[in-house]
DNA sequence: TTTAATATGTTATATTATAACATTGTTATA
DNA sequence: TATAACAATGTTATAATATAACATATTAAA
């Protein structure tokens, strides 16, 4: 089952296809819960499915919250420059794709002479239903 | 052992002493042993004041590292609006305190009708050693 | 001085994540 | 086709991170 760089293994496609169908972050153990339908047993499985598809951009981890949503940027290309907004109400988190934004943090330079090549950005509020 | 609004409880005060002794982050665990001779002797005790440190600016949580260090903006007025910088080779962690990036996240808008009263910003990449 | 609120101590357990190793499938090529 | 090299999977066990729940104690304020 090996395969080309950019295809993805049977345990990715099952990982991401639940993913994707939620359109909230989910939790390891809740995937893995939900996928033991599907063959996948234990946690490494899911974890090392969760690993891949966080390293090649099609999920993003949600750090603050230990938990995991398929990229919403369709061209998936910059999953090292994310910004999400979280609402501590509901809890609702959506991804950011705001250009001038991504602009200006990618150019982000200070004087410490570190070479940024990856950020992430979490935003918390209320969103509109919960205010 | 309350206190007014401000002031520190006995564990918060261990536990802060030990992470400014630290200049980069440390993780719960490493803080529970080495303050297991200053009497606290289980991982709620730690936690528990971790989290009144994080809530009153003292301190801050590094997510995608799961460790904790002490504010360096000596006023500590802006732990809501928080970023590091954090070196892949070394680990090294330094908080960024850059007033027109603060400026310019702060008052960051989308057109979600998301009021925002937080942020959390980490930036990845090579320190100049380690490049 | 009772009440309410905050902090502490303690045990147990929940949640998140990885180590380690055996096996299987895939690709390339000798 | 055989075989080597590599990628992916399966599996068990355990490490690392964090909280629930409840008892007790301390302090501030009504």
């Amino acid at each position: 089952m090996a395969q080309k760089q950019g295809y993805l293994s049977k345990n990715q496609k099952i990982v991401l296809d639940y993913i994707e169908k939620a359109n909230q972050p989910l939790k390891a153990y809740s995937i893995l819960f939900n996928v033991q339908k599907k063959g996948l047993k234990a946690p490494p499985q899911v974890y090392r499915a969760l690993d891949r598809l966080v390293e090649i951009g099609k999920v993003h981890k949600i750090e603050s919250k230990n938990a995991f949503v398929a990229c919403k940027n369709s061209s998936c290309t910059i999953s090292n420059a994310t910004a999400f907004s979280i609402c501590d109400g509901c809890e609702k988190v959506t991804e950011i794709s705001n250009p001038k934004l991504s602009k200006y943090l990618s150019g982000f330079q200070d004087n410490s002479g570190m070479k940024y090549n990856k950020y992430n950005l979490e935003f918390f509020g209320l969103c509109k239903k919960c205010r």
